[in-house]
DNA sequence: CGGCTCCTTGAGGTTAATCAATCCTGGTGG
DNA sequence: CCACCAGGATTGATTAACCTCAAGGAGCCG
């Protein structure tokens, strides 16, 4: 449940793609986001729509996803609190993607015309935007080439890129349903269904006794799994 | 091997990031390039250290790995001729994995502080940079989408593509060996082989006389093949 | 000619999508 | 409190795609 309302200035020092910046700048860019508030399964924008901004998710969760020929969704990243999105907006005259909230989410938007002026006017604030989509590249590069695996390395790899970036040891915790995790995995949900069970069935993961999260029993075998 | 020394320039023009850039920015970013020449599995730089520089690799080999706790390593990404790596050192104090040679390799080194100092001093070009970054993003994003095609889709889609930047009408010149092309589009040569087979019974495509080129014959079912 | 590389062709096996049925599980109303 | 329902998750059977392995061509150069 969203109820509070931080100030901007706090959305934005906790943002990955602004927290370099001084007060100052950080106060030009206060002036030119706008701040929304939408309810789950809103739709930002749709691939092909004209990219008129781009956005800072500050509470929530946001799908970024493709629409598919057959209806099929390919979702291309997952992005949470304190992340930007849609930043090729600025650049291109159409989203390359479409976008949509999973749960009810705080955000701000940012025209893209008024943030090129800024850009030009400061140059601390290009460097840090090509710094974020430096990291954006590597993702998607990594994304890439984990397609061109089958789906038990991509679930090691998703498996074990989760338990890196939680704390608990060897123990992660499934941060969305299994439907979504298929279609992260660029695969359809029996076949994730399967192939996890395969996975316990080898003893390499197994589920804690109350089905909340999963623990990596054998996570030498995981990352072999995981190369190929 | 590695004989000839291609003008920095060349380099520059042919890798992925800089490649849109104008002919005066890219002799700003020439005069800061450190050119250097490596033999194989030399270590550019390990997980932890302190991040000074990202690199453009013009020739051979990179990888880009993890070294996990018992001595093994896990690749994050291969680099290959024309992209560049750790470009998060722009706005990262430390690099986050480890990076060496797998074949002699020619390459560019850009020291950070440097870069930032250029960025600094001319916001066109990091605004220019951005743009090329923003490129390579939305590529990026296509080549997901593709992946998840089946290939005759997927090749449907490369010879639309190469129609459409090379003059010729519906016709291409495949620019690469059967062998790349089928990496390229993330399959075997074998089943490149069957599918542009396939493609020519059914009319779609023909190869020219003196077998150079094939002919799109029938634009219509292409578009629709690439669809899915 | 032999040896080489690249491409093609063929047979067989494996992976994973599809279609359909069943099983949970949490929520709802009787 | 319980029967029932709806959605997600699992399981099973089938099918299609595509990779692998192996065996030919076809051009090319010594």
């Amino acid at each position: 449940m969203i109820t509070d309302r931080p100030a901007i200035m706090d959305d934005l020092r906790a943002a990955e793609l602004f927290s370099p910046l001084g007060a100052d700048q950080l106060a030009a860019i206060a002036a030119i986001a706008r701040p929304m508030v939408l309810t789950a399964e809103t739709t930002l924008f749709l691939r092909g729509d004209p990219a008129t901004a781009f956005y800072l998710l500050a509470e929530g969760r946001v799908k970024v996803f493709k629409l598919l020929g057959d209806g099929r969704s390919a979702t291309i990243r997952h992005v949470s609190g304190g992340q930007t999105f849609a930043e090729a907006a600025l650049f291109h005259g159409i989203y390359p993607s479409s976008a949509e909230t999973m749960t009810p989410c705080r955000l701000y938007r940012f025209e893209t015309q008024v943030v090129r002026a800024l850009l030009l006017q400061q140059p601390e604030l290009a460097v840090s935007l090509l710094g974020a989509m430096a990291e954006l590249l590597a993702l998607l590069n990594r994304r890439v080439e984990e397609l061109l695996l089958p789906v038990p390395a991509r679930l090691a790899r998703y498996l074990l890129a989760l338990d890196e970036e939680q704390a608990s040891p060897a123990t992660v915790r499934l941060p969305t349903s299994k439907r979504e995790l298929a279609a992260r995995l660029g695969t359809v949900p029996e076949t994730l269904s399967r192939t996890l069970d395969r996975l316990k069935r080898g003893g390499i993961i197994r589920s804690t006794s109350d089905h909340e999260r999963l623990e990596l029993v054998d996570v030498e075998r995981l990352r072999r799994l995981a190369q190929d």
